[in-house]
DNA sequence: CATGAATGAGACTTCATTCAT
DNA sequence: AATGAATGAAGTCTCATTCAT
């Protein structure tokens, strides 16, 4: 028992269930009842480890974000040239759409303006990403390698020019399958030229 | 009275408020209560007008992309060179943002996706609206005037990197009033590196 | 225009309509809005005709009893001898039946307690057509032609009997085929069986 | 109260609330509201022991008819002569009458054709009830105690025949006092003779 | 006579959350 | 730590009826 606990614990097991209900239903879609079934706990039993359905929610935003912002540190890491950089921040998304689908979902579709503070944080959230991405910027153009412009304006286009197209590029159709097969060359591309010297 | 009732129908008047509720609070923030009482009419008079809450939403996002539409339909009866039609494809988002700022709060914030028949219609406008910027890519591109890429991928890219630096220009913040001044050229300039030959 | 509305007045046509809607839907199921559809007319024209839906309603119980009033009566004048007239009050809602299906369905299916106005109305008319009947069967009685029995609760088990088959005989199953065929004859036995001296 | 409670769970007091207001007002008459607050509970408890109203209603005819089924089980275990037999199925409203008043008043008054689920279920129970009946019959004809005759339409005749006098003898004046007097041998001596070979 | 836009009470139902066990 | 029965506010929507035109 203590050994099934270990690599899935209820909290993870809730998170997990909840994923992917918010991804196919979005927030208000999603009761709490239909986690706990999901999830094969009790409803109590989510209240023990979260504090409300937002706390729930919130818990994977931050999840989503973290695998952001690490994704970001060990590009910076790497030290690569900023055309590369540029690049592979633009192929981002579409990275994390291969290995958490539904995390993306998430992101894509649902900015739940109805809760203030669940909005507030996403934001917030949504900063930080950007800021690291306007930093690296920042340094590409103090570099020289990188054209003179607003960092902020690039990094918010970078990242939302991205988003649109993975966004489109979930579904099952034929543009859909076209965008995820050329979608991250393109974007790169795009990306390179609109920001190179 | 009359006189006024003349330019401001009952559905024009349910539907400027549920604009500026839905911009505020969200499509599950905003109720039929809250709608009617805002345009000082009674429930039963939405119901009246509009089949459901849906139809309302859906009301509003027809308006907005009709705007759109007839946006692009001017630049192009314009004839204008590619490079002019590009950069003000990037900067139509701002240009709506002065004029309709709630509406175009609604397109970047709320993506229904818990109603699949909103989510269907929504995501159907946004398709009609990015053919139309794709086809105004590949006529450049057969005109050698813009580079040949993927005109679909462009065009969602090229909406979502306007989407996303608009919303962020939403606030009231130091970076949002930044955004709003020098958003508009960031993003031709970006758009326009990104397409030329 | 003055020969149309002599074999279709406007109250005529909201009837007609109104009885099918009842019959198919029921009271409740049926809105005034439905009945003005099926009738052609707006839905003030029925409130000019009519002073509410119960109304409307009224109005029809009120010519099906009629219906079954005059039916009687001509029973009663033709002097059959009491076997045949009371056979005949079996088959009687069969007649009716195969005539007026949708009133038929009215009266076996929808006694509107809700409404203790409607109620009252429904059990009154009911009672003066089972009052008719026990009238015939008293006549029987005195002149012994029928067995000596509580000619009220006679004329009630009666007419209950064939409302029991005729409303089973609606269906469109092998067995209410079979009841629209041999009830009327089983009825009529049953009946009389039970009533002769 | 432990003691009370025990005999008086949550869904218990629930039907019996709701058996006395559908009675009383029949199914659109009866909020839910209003049986919750006769049967002292939240709304929100009714839905958690009754997935809908149709439900809360469905299992009162359910309780109904399971007692019918259960009392025409005995007659026939008890093996008493054929005219013994039918005269009490005859009676049998009468009894359920004399215990069970508000489901009887159900039964006799109220079949919701604006509910197509509720009355298909609803005519079910009625079938499978008049089933039980016919099976009775034709043993008798097989044993020659009771005359040839088309079993089903009997069957349905001779409910229909108790149950329109037992809701004549539902009111309080003189003629349902004199119904809940004589009906009971009335009717069985009806049914007899209509039924002896 | 006729219209149909407007009313607003009230219906059923859902759901996040609590708490006794 | 865990359960799930119970709560009740709030939601969307329907509908008989009215009344200005």
């Amino acid at each position: 028992m203590s050994a099934v606990n270990a690599v899935d614990s209820l909290p993870e097991r809730i998170v997990r269930a909840a994923v992917k209900l918010f991804a196919g239903k979005g927030f208000h879609g999603t009761s709490m009842r239909a986690i706990a079934g999901a999830a094969g706990v009790s409803i109590g039993a989510i209240y023990h480890h979260f504090s409300s359905k937002d706390d729930v929610f919130l818990a994977i935003l931050r999840q989503e974000y973290e695998r952001r912002r690490v994704a970001v540190e060990e590009l910076r890491a790497q030290g690569l040239p900023p055309r590369e950089m540029v690049q592979r921040v633009a192929r981002l998304h579409f990275e994390l759409l291969g290995r958490h689908q539904d995390s993306v979902k998430i992101l894509s579709h649902t900015l739940p303006r109805e809760h203030p503070r669940l909005h507030r944080q996403l934001q917030a959230l949504e900063e930080e990403f950007a800021g690291h991405v306007a930093r690296l910027l920042e340094e590409g153009m103090r570099a020289g390698e990188i054209r003179e412009c607003h960092a902020w304006t690039a990094a918010h286009a970078l990242l939302g020019m991205a988003r649109a197209v993975t966004a489109r590029a979930l579904g099952d159709d034929k543009l859909a399958t076209e965008l995820r097969q050329r979608g991250p060359e393109e974007l790169a591309e795009l990306a390179w030229r609109g920001l190179r010297p």
